[in-house]
RNA sequence: CGGGGCGUGGCUCAGCCUGGUAGAGCGCCAGCUUUGGGAGCUGGAUGUCGUGAGUUCAAAUCUCACCGCCCCGACCA
């Protein structure tokens, strides 16, 4: 395919466009990729949509190379499949809702579970129809309480979802590998490195997950993993050896003992002179709303809460922090003097830390006072006990010993082995051999294809624009006549391109008047993996150039040899990005 | 939703504090000169100064409300 600049519309931007902050996204404006419509709201444009074909083409192959089926389900759904499921308020917060002209309520999907699940539940009868595995590739629908850096998180973003169905629990492991073998095989072809870590399964539900990670200051998430690669884990999963500091265990006295601390309302303020109470001697009391209870988290004072973690403990992702008024109303203090000795009634889930944490100091629950002398299993009204640290850079690996390195990356996939939450709720069920109905087993599966693009984007490019990765440039050569007045130039451009196209690479032609140095900084902007200019002085010399974008490397190249030349050169780049 | 910031030609921004003719650079159009890494000169077009109210003789500028956008947090592909 021969695309000329002239015909296109690649708006090119000298100037960083001031909403973007993260390099991907400003390339994607300044190379005339994308146009915002609004927050979270983009637009393709034609260069951007054909790199984004790249991307689902390879999505598309490797599911299908891996058996899944594609089906294309609809955005719009009716709530009472949500409702079935349990999630219409589960997910209440995320969802777009819309009525018809008859005041009837629909949803735009925010993913697909409850709808293929119903598709299963009427479709399939037999274990001799099993195991299937159904995907699409299609846009959805999240009400993001914040999007944020263009595509990386937009209310209305490409996915290709998957989900499988299986008889047995073999079975549903089985299609799990097959997906996560899958996934490693695009994540590779698109040119990207990734992490695979352990995940939490969060609101999805399920047993177990993993996520694709492409590693990236900017990334919304932190992954903690070992240099060795043995471990890697989402920051929200991960788990250590424990603190470097061992929390202390001296037998301290016979009962807590209160005392004054005035003016005292933080760790950091009981740390201090006078008190001198190191953090790691303190336990941190946080009180939640959960749906509608008050749950107490307890922590040694230097760990931080995992959200993730103390979700699960509490068995609801729907809490919020306490309000300073709710805090006095449970305990009879504000927060600063919080504390759990003595607490009578409530939900108390203490830090797997704090198990024998002996002679610490926690607040009285009186207002400028806390407890020493507090040993946790003894005094402290601890109702469940749970991990619910963060853990923290070089501590040990549970697994293997070797210190954690945390670092931020982009989640790019998600593998989930669900299990039959779905397939009970909305009754998606088989006959066995022996004439038993049973739920299938699912697993569901998701690539943020949109995001995936700009993630390709975030890891490669440098201060003069994109480098694609063959795989996924919107178009292989970039291609050029220097002075655009000279006949010789262009028809010699125009001729090159033709053979290249016939060959199944794709050029850009840039055939605008302009002067050679717009044209060289809007193709590096662009970012296509070889540039071809033909030039009056190479031209004289029987050459032309050719230069390789992601080296920067220049050649003078023989006219008869320079077609295959290109050819060679994109051969090689298409080495780095194969699977296996 | 909590906290912070910002809305002025297509883009980047100045002007606002201290109210008084709406500006610059880039881009766009025309012409001439130029022509291998974002050319020069000349001329030109383009603004409900986010919206609405208020204060004032007078509002881009002060006040209030609303809307939108960006950043930090919770959510997720």
């Amino acid at each position: 395919m021969i695309y000329r600049w002239t015909q296109e519309l690649i708006p090119t931007l000298r100037e960083v466009p001031g909403e973007a902050e993260i390099p991907s996204h400003q390339w994607m404006l300044r190379a005339g990729l994308i146009r915002k419509l609004g927050a979270g709201l983009y637009t393709f444009l034609p260069m951007g949509l054909r790199a984004l074909h790249k991307v689902e083409r390879i999505v598309r192959e490797e599911m299908d190379r891996a058996g899944a089926l594609e089906v294309l389900m609809p955005a719009l759904q009716p709530p009472e499949i949500w409702q079935q499921s349990g999630r219409y308020k589960a997910a209440a917060d995320v969802l777009f809702k819309v009525e018809d002209r008859a005041g009837r309520e629909w949803l735009l999907g925010p993913t697909h579970e409850e709808v293929i699940t119903s598709l299963v539940a009427n479709e399939i009868n037999s274990y001799r129809q099993l195991p299937r595995n159904f995907y699409q590739i299609q846009v959805k629908f999240r009400d993001e309480i914040r999007p944020r850096f263009g595509l990386m998180r937009a209310k209305e973003f490409i996915m290709k979802d998957a989900y499988s169905f299986d008889a047995t629990d073999e079975g549903a492991t089985l299609s799990y590998q097959k997906m996560y073998a899958a996934y490693s095989r695009i994540f590779k072809r698109c040119g990207l490195n990734t992490i695979i870590v352990e995940a939490d399964t969060g609101v999805m539900g399920g047993k177990f997950s993993h996520e694709f990670m492409v590693p990236a200051e900017t990334g919304e998430n932190e992954v903690a993993y070992t240099e060795n690669g043995k471990y890697a884990a989402n920051l929200e999963k991960a788990n250590s050896r424990g603190p470097a500091i061992p929390t202390p265990d001296k037998t301290t006295g016979p009962a807590p003992e209160k005392f004054a601390t005035p003016g005292v309302t933080t760790i950091d303020d009981l740390s201090a002179a006078p008190h001198n109470v190191p953090a790691h001697g303190q336990v941190k009391t946080l009180v939640f709303i959960v749906e509608d209870k008050t749950v107490i988290a307890l922590l040694r004072g230097d760990d931080q809460l995992n959200e993730a973690k103390f979700a699960a403990a509490a068995g609801s992702t729907i809490f919020r922090p306490a309000t300073s008024e709710e805090c006095f109303s449970a305990l009879g203090a504000h927060p600063g003097s919080l504390g759990a000795v003595n607490v009578k009634g409530l939900t108390v889930i203490a830090d797997e830390q704090l198990r024998n944490a002996r002679g610490m100091v926690t607040g009285a629950n009186e207002d400028g006072f806390h407890v020493r002398h507090v040993d946790a299993e003894r005094d402290l009204a601890i109702t469940k006990w749970h991990d619910l640290r963060t853990v923290r850079a070089d501590e040990l690996s549970v697994e293997n010993g070797e210190p954690l390195k945390i670092r931020r990356a982009i989640e790019v996939g998600h593998v989930f082995k669900l299990g039959t939450k779905y397939s009970e709720a909305l009754n998606a069920r088989f006959l066995d051999q022996d004439g038993h109905q049973q739920p299938c087993i699912m697993g569901c599966y998701g690539i943020g294809v949109t995001r995936t693009l700009q993630a390709v984007i975030e890891q490669s490019w440098d201060a003069n624009g994109i480098i694609w990765p063959v795989s996924v440039a919107p178009v292989e050569v970039q291609a050029m006549a220097i002075n655009a007045q000279s006949a010789e130039s262009v028809a010699l451009v125009e001729r090159m391109a033709k053979e290249l196209s016939d060959a199944n690479i794709s050029v850009l032609i840039d055939d605008r008047d302009e002067r050679a140095g717009v044209k060289f900084k809007d193709a590096d902007f662009v970012g296509a993996p070889i540039r071809l200019s033909v030039g009056e002085r190479s031209l004289a010399k029987g050459a032309v150039e050719i230069k390789v974008r992601r080296t920067g490397e220049v050649e003078q190249t023989p006219i008869a040899e320079a077609v295959e030349r290109i050819k060679a050169l994109l051969a090689a780049q298409w080495e780095t990005v194969k699977a296996e």
